[in-house]
Parts: C-alpha cells; structure tokens; sequence
DNA sequence: TCTGGGGTCCTTACTCTA
DNA sequence: TCTGTAGAGTAAGGACCC
C-alpha cells in the first residue's frame, strides 16, 4: 500500500482586489469592484468583489452596470493584470520554495505536492501562510486532502484566511452534506440537472449506482460525477503546462450592425493573434472566429490552414474565410480570432 | 435589460479514405 | 464495383474554469 497523497489548494483571497489595497490602502473598508474599465457605465463584468462589496450581494461575473445598482458606492477599479500577475509570480515563487512540485492554477491558486515534505500538515500550512503574508502582505485559504479535488473543495470551506483538512474518514461528515455545486466541475447547468433529479449535495450524488450515472450523462462525465461524490481523484500535479490555443476578442460598447466596423475589429484581432503567436514563438494551424449577435446567439467557424503560421496576413485572410460563412442577420455584440493547433517555431507539435 | 476575456476539454456530426 | 464500416481529421457547439 502505497502512502496516501498531500496535496495542498492555495487559494488567494479576494485577489484583485487585495492587490488593489496594497497599493491603494486608503481604499480599505470600502467596498470595492475590480472589473473590466472600472467604469460601471460601460460594458463589463466583475472580476473580483472586497467582502465588503459582497455584502451587497455584489460577486464575480455579474455585469458592473447590475454591480453599481445594488452598490452605488462601491469603488470601482479597472483590471490591471499585469500588476496582479507580477504578485502572482511572488507568490508561485513562495510556493516552489516549499515544493518543486506545483501546479499552477491560473492567477490566483495553485497545488502543491507535500507528500514528502518534513513538517507536520497544519504547521506546514502555517508556514506557507506566513510567508506569503510576509513577503507580499496578502492572505490565503488553504485546504488540504489527498487528491487535487478534495483539496481544493476543502480550501473554499473557510475562506477568507482559512485552513480546512480533510482526512481520510472526513468525506461523510464534511464533503457529502456540501451542495454538489461546491464539486469543481459541476456548473449551473449540470446543478440544474441534478436539482430535477431530486441531487441537491454531494452525498445524495454519491447514493446514485454507476450504471444511472453513465446512463445520464454518458462515460466520461458519468464517471466523473461518481468519483467526485466518493472523494476519488487518482490526478497528477501537472508541473510543466504548454498552451493549445491563443484568442482575442472584443465585446463592443454598443452592438454593431456596421459591417466596416467589423471587417476593421477582425483585422485588429487577427493582427493582435498574429502578433501574440511571434512573442511566444508560436504559429499555429487552426484559425477560427467567434461571433456574438445581440440576441447572444454564438457562433464559431474554423479553418484549417496547410501549413502552420503566425503571419498576420495569412491569419487575417483565414478569418475573413471563416466570416464569410456566416450570415450576418442581426448586429454583432462580439468578435473574436482564435489560433490552434500550435506548433513551436521550429517545428515540433506542442506537447499535449 | 443584462450577460468580459482567455482558456480547456468533451460531445457530436460530418467527410474522406482505406 | 458495390456496400458497409472503422478511424482520422475537421468543424461546431456547449460546459466549465479563473
């Protein structure tokens, strides 16, 4: 028998906004939004709330206009990613410092592997909390379990600044009673689902046989949901990550029915693409486009070259393609140009 | 009336080829 | 040559994540 797994889910608090604070410390108490131009006129969507916005039933992905009618005064801040990810950087340094096994996790969290690691679980903890709180002045949450899914299940439970373990007999009284909603991997729509099924927490998913689970929702997602519920996550930390696909898009302020304004954007987007692809050494052999109308309708449309690329006049060509297939019926709410299927310059697929 | 931007992964459908 | 089918590649859409 192998020794069962520790792996830590290190979870900033209210990140954006703690970074926000840091630099702005006037603005502690006050209920803040960080979100798109910081202009809640405009187009945009919450990025992150403070507690104290929160209290106004204001959170993340709610539109800033809806923000600002339930808390007219909220300061509201544009997202500044490059500063959230130099502290980013800090805090992953931090981290490998303890573990050379990490999984970064987009900006804000990340997995650790600490199953060979001298100090106690909760001493271990304090220390990783101690650190970041010193060396950046941010607080974390963290939770820990044997497997990925359960640690990070665990670090939401007492946020923020908490700590949640989760041992090996814990997932009854701890895990199953939790709405499935709290399973990374369950969104709304499969919430909805499991609701008319009359599947409400975490426990009432693991009552359900296999078999009914593959039979609903097919053999991966199946299987995903009865593992989930039984606390069963057999996931490696991936410690090296290479990106498939690079996109940009924009929302307009206003829809657009213009199509000059639309053949420009498309040129603006492939350009901007064409020109991410060189920075990162990349070229790519999928280009595809993304159109929103107003009525939210999406569609997308795909063009697979011969040869890879990160010229902008052949990704621009490709999307125009790709434009041309649509009909364009109503006005246009979004546009976006997404490269796949990357190669590193020089040849070689990246790795999957 | 409102619903961002940048990603990943999965399912399904279709076409081509052996 | 005809027919059925398996598999690869491509395309489109959906769910989910931060």
């Amino acid at each position: 028998m192998t020794q069962p797994r520790r792996i830590l889910h290190v979870d900033m608090d209210a990140f954006f906004a703690a970074v926000e604070l840091l630099r702005n410390p006037e603005l502690k108490g006050k209920p803040l939004v960080i979100g798109g131009r910081g202009d809640p006129t405009q187009r945009g969507v919450v990025a992150t709330a403070s507690y104290e916005a929160r209290k106004f039933g204001v959170h993340s992905a709610m539109p800033l206009r809806t923000a600002h009618k339930l808390c007219p005064d909220c300061v509201f801040l544009r997202v500044d990613y490059q500063e959230y990810s130099r502290v980013s950087r800090l805090i992953k340094d931090i981290l490998r410092r303890f573990s050379p096994i990490m999984q970064d996790v987009g900006i804000d969290e990340a997995y650790l592997d600490a199953t060979a690691l001298e100090p106690a679980t909760e001493a271990l903890a304090h220390d990783i909390k101690r650190c970041i709180r010193d060396e950046t002045g941010l607080t974390c949450s963290i939770g820990i379990a044997q497997n990925k899914r359960l640690a990070k299940i665990a670090s939401d439970l007492n946020k923020p600044d908490g700590l949640t373990i989760i041992g090996l007999g814990d997932l009854e009284a701890k895990i199953w009673p939790l709405p499935v909603r709290k399973v990374p991997g369950i969104g709304p729509k499969t919430e909805e689902r499991l609701k008319q099924l009359r599947i409400i927490t975490i426990g009432d998913l693991a009552a359900i046989p296999l078999e009914r689970l593959l039979e609903l929702f097919g053999q991966s997602y199946g299987y995903f949901l009865y593992e989930a519920a039984r606390g069963i996550d057999d996931r490696p930390l991936v410690t090296h990550w290479e990106p498939k696909s690079r996109s940009r898009e924009r929302t307009f302020q206003r829809d657009t029915a213009d199509w000059q304004t639309v053949a420009k954007i498309l040129a603006e987007l492939s350009r901007d693409v064409a020109q991410d692809l060189r920075d990162d050494r990349l070229r790519a052999r999928t280009i595809g486009i993304k159109l929103r109308f107003a009525n939210f309708e999406t569609l997308t449309r795909d063009k697979t070259l011969t040869a890879a690329t990160d010229s902008t006049e052949l990704i621009r060509k490709a999307a125009f393609d790709c434009l041309g297939r649509i009909e364009l019926k109503l006005p246009v709410r979004l546009l976006g140009v997404r490269a796949g299927g990357l190669e590193k310059v020089g040849g070689e697929p990246v790795a999957s």
